[in-house]
DNA sequence: ATCAATCTTGCACGCGCGTGCAAGCTCTTT
DNA sequence: AAAGAGCTTGCACGCGCGTGCAAGATTGAT
């Protein structure tokens, strides 16, 4: 018979056998920075890769009560920014050693039990990048202790008990409201996403805030139920037919480019208007489709992968205490503002 | 103090001692279809969500030897389609009770460590849904046994040992082939993705061969090096660019819509051209974009839900022998060609 | 009231590895 | 050459739960 051919179940207590040692040392070999010779560590990994055997990460966790795993907690798939924060989340965690669980919040309702699910695979810590997050659910997820680290990733959160990674979205906002107003926009609008918690409204309270103090007029809004490009297109087309140039927005000022390029389409193609000349557009995240030809979408980009790294840093560290953190993104001014 | 205040790590037995019965029961209790009274049940469900008590899946999945998890397995997080992809994934797989792995394939030589990754976490089955997964990464895969299932998704797969879910590309593309024909379109350019496998330019030489057949004439092609729009545009403003209008093509098929979407802004932009009067483009996948008034997209639908929906059938199958399966898609005429 | 059929419950053993300590070993220093 | 100092290796015990069987409890029919 082959020589591997019952590499079934190979377990550290095979290749022992194999290397002429314990098992203990097996699992050494696999250690970094574990006390062990070089010779040793070479002849035993020569007899693990011969019958084929890499440590169950399983037993590992269960034995260390450390799972180097997290769960990543998603609602919010329509938004194409998603993709990418979870390309750069991804790549941050799997390149220094950790491992994603992709949870699909599939409705409201289902955030409660999607974190309980996630603590029952004993994650080292739960991120949430979603937004129908609300206090409630906070609440509930701090309730099952288990899920050792609860890490609010691009959003911030005011929540104690809670790790926030963030830009600081009235940084950001006053940034994006002193543009609006140097490059002389005289009645902005303001498109928001879905008011679900508090903390999201902060940028558009932030615009509103700004411009009252600079121009003392107040900024006329309208919130998206979600972050979709098509929806946002249809509240646009809905919300400007049939105005006249000067009743009309002469920029709209958008929470993200999810609703900026709806509002575009909208603005192009059901209005039958000019980006910029017409109405300008701006947006926030800097998505891919930001950067076409078609959009040159004004936008506010956020530091994604220093956050990202930041994020690795904070579940590196034991404590957890005081890890909230902000950072500061750039405007990226195209065509479009 | 508090009565759960210690409820750092409560398990089956804390559960059993309060509520009197054997630390199986409470298990039992947790598990559907399992041989237990409902009153007994009932007192231990309370017991249980007084201590905040939650079974380890760790260990379960240690002493099953089934985790209820799938390695998913991405490289190509460019393609907007990869996240309506995700969506459906994760929903069909956690509303049937299975957990999802997400697994970035940083780039062409983390293929096999990305696997072996996966491997040691024991899942029942890993899912490649990215496009770098050549031959020799298939190979490597199949050779470290331990992912018991390997499915490809998306993308059909001629290799015996693993097990395909895909629309029938051929029929897809001679369905695509056939309305070009019927339209009228007499030079068609196919704009194809990147060639790494084999069965990746099926959809490619299907139509050629298609049109070779009813036209007796060749089409010419280029491939991107990836599905990312804005280089997609970047080529196709390159390419055609100051061409006469009898030597350019009047319709450019696209193998998905990240290509075609980049091509639609290339030609508008780039050329100054009209879509679809002057050059009219077609895609494939139906990412929620193409639905939009700026590109209006005619492409292809793949039947995602039904796809994930028997993904989930196959990991709940014992066997894995011939669950390879095709699907039909449909194809969606929009105003781009 | 009795017996068999059915339901419910308890349990020994194992899943594969980590922790912390102690024994064995090697090498340097005087 | 002997004695520390530092390096390597081995091991008992435990992590929390599943499996399969056997004992105990319950039910219905006779």
């Amino acid at each position: 018979m082959p020589k591997n051919e019952a590499s079934e179940n190979v377990t550290a207590d095979d290749v022992a056998v194999a290397a002429g040692v314990s098992r203990w040392t097996v699992n050494r070999a696999f250690k970094k920075d574990a006390s062990i010779s070089p010779m040793t560590r070479e002849k035993v990994m020569q007899a693990a890769s011969q019958l084929g055997y890499l440590p169950d990460l399983r037993a590992a966790a269960l034995a260390s009560d450390k799972s180097n795993l997290v769960a990543l907690l998603v609602d919010d798939f329509a938004n194409p920014h998603k993709l990418v924060m979870l390309e750069r989340l991804t790549r941050a965690l799997r390149s220094r050693g950790w491992d994603t669980l992709l949870v699909n919040t599939l409705n409201a309702e289902d955030a409660g039990p999607a974190i309980a699910n996630a603590s029952q695979r004993r994650v080292d810590a739960t991120i949430l990048i979603g937004i129908q997050f609300d206090d409630e659910v906070l609440a509930a997820a701090l309730g099952a202790r288990r899920l050792q680290k609860l890490i609010i990733f691009a959003r911030t959160s005011e929540n104690p008990n809670t790790i926030s990674i963030a830009v600081d979205d009235a940084a950001a906002t006053r940034e994006i409201a002193q543009y609006v107003l140097d490059r002389g926009y005289k009645r902005p609008f303001y498109f928001a996403g879905p008011r679900t918690v508090s903390a999201h409204l902060m940028r558009k309270e932030t615009f509103l805030a700004h411009w009252l103090k600079h121009t003392d007029q107040t900024v006329p809004s309208m919130s998206a139920p979600s972050y979709d490009a098509n929806i946002a297109a249809e509240m646009v087309g809905h919300q400007f037919a049939n105005q006249q140039e000067t009743t009309r927005p002469d920029i709209i000022v958008c929470e993200n480019d999810a609703l900026a390029i709806g509002t575009i389409d909208a603005i192009r193609h059901q209005l039958g208007l000019r980006v910029p000349e017409d109405i300008a557009v701006i947006g926030f995240d800097d998505v891919p489709l930001a950067a076409s030809p078609n959009y040159k979408l004004t936008t506010y980009r956020q530091p994604l992968t220093a956050m990202a790294d930041y994020l690795v840093d904070v579940l590196e560290q034991s404590e957890s205490k005081d890890m909230t953190r902000t950072f500061h993104g750039q405007l990226i001014t195209r065509d479009s503002a």
